[in-house]
DNA sequence: TAGATTGTTAATCGATTAACAATC
DNA sequence: TAGATTGTTAATCGATTAACAATC
């Protein structure tokens, strides 16, 4: 049942139940119906069926899910029991603010050192950690079995970095870079276009505006 | 033609193409066919042509499409030569970052003031800007015809911080917070769950090593 | 004019929704 | 057992791709 490739619109959906089943779990319920969940988190019945049946019986006729468990199994799905090892690329005004925000911790992923080519940076303490020159990268990499990079470089030097990465067995990059990596199959990429995402935003403001 | 409701998936790509198509023109590439960018883009050109339609004809059959003419136009599209006043609510670390980052200024995106209620952070400067208090949010948002305001605060207050500014006149929000807000209709939304988008990484680096 | 390439219609594919039999 | 609700198949809808006539 793990084998049979799940559309990336499944997957996009995943966490957002994974958040509603956080919140009914936290308020102490117990169990809860397709029909409920569907109420609550609007979209519908079926697809929620749908969605959880790709990954195997979830729930039980006549009763429904229990949340707690359909929780964990959503979260076994996503991989959040694991720990992932990670890296920010770029001390910037971003990267900072990620290192910092980091309630990742406790969906396993681990903040383990932060890069920065620029001088003025180097040494700089960022959560309790010096930001190191991207020389010491690779071999830092290796010897803390990083998984993941977070770049949050200029677009000019993204595509290079992207590529060193690949070359010392990063696993996935999480790219707030303004740009397309490309990458070798096997190597994730999940990027975060923020000034795509603003655009979407203006558009859907000036169209509701001029009679949409 | 500005009537006919254009699907979101179209409204994702337009972005892309925005990028694309100002990266050709900064290269002084004056011409170009949907299948030249076919290749550059790795979409089909089916649908880059499909996408285009649905604004009316930017090209010319046997020729292409004319590159500046076609950015200019897509910005349109998006609203880029507006400009769009935007509060940033919450002044912890992302709010911060993305206050410095704003090279969104460029697009017509104006950076005209950042609250919170934590009195530590009250008066600080950030980017030569006093964090006023969120008291002071309705005047400000009226007298400065503020349209467009990026939540950066935890999910607690998020509810109620969307309410206030959907009361206040605000057009658009633009949701870091970790929830779902329920506003008026004509009242636009756009999400950035960047914890979401780290777990889809996670589930992709998760599938493809255990043999997805 | 001939060649190229769009704009647009038709075909296909995939995702969502509806329906219902299986079963707790 | 009867009622409820899942799991799953079938129907619908929408988005993508292919094909080609229009036309520059």
């Amino acid at each position: 049942m793990e084998n049979k490739e799940i559309s990336q619109a499944v997957i996009g959906r995943l966490p957002r139940y994974f958040r509603f089943l956080g919140e009914l779990k936290d308020e102490g319920i117990e169990r809860i119906s397709s029909q409920e969940l569907s109420d609550i988190m609007q979209v519908t019945a079926s697809q929620i069926r749908q969605d959880f049946n790709n990954f195997g019986g979830f729930g039980q006729q006549g009763y429904g899910y229990k949340v707690e468990y359909l929780y964990e199994e959503i979260g076994k799905i996503l991989g959040l029991y694991k720990t992932h090892n990670l890296i920010i690329i770029g001390a910037g005004n971003l990267g900072q603010a990620l290192a910092n925000y980091m309630n990742f911790e406790r969906r396993g992923f681990l903040f383990k050192g932060i890069f920065d080519n620029n001088p003025h940076l180097l040494g700089k303490k960022i959560r309790n950690m010096e930001v190191k020159s991207m020389d010491e990268m690779e071999i830092f990499v290796k010897e803390n079995d990083i998984d993941i990079a977070v770049l949050t470089i200029p677009k000019a030097s993204a595509a290079e970095v992207a590529k060193k990465l690949s070359d010392i067995g990063i696993r996935g990059i999480w790219n707030f870079a303004h740009v397309d990596l490309n990458v070798p199959r096997g190597i994730q990429v999940e990027n975060v276009h923020l000034s795509d995402s603003l655009m979407k935003l203006a558009y859907n403001i000036n169209q509701f505006e001029n009679g949409g």
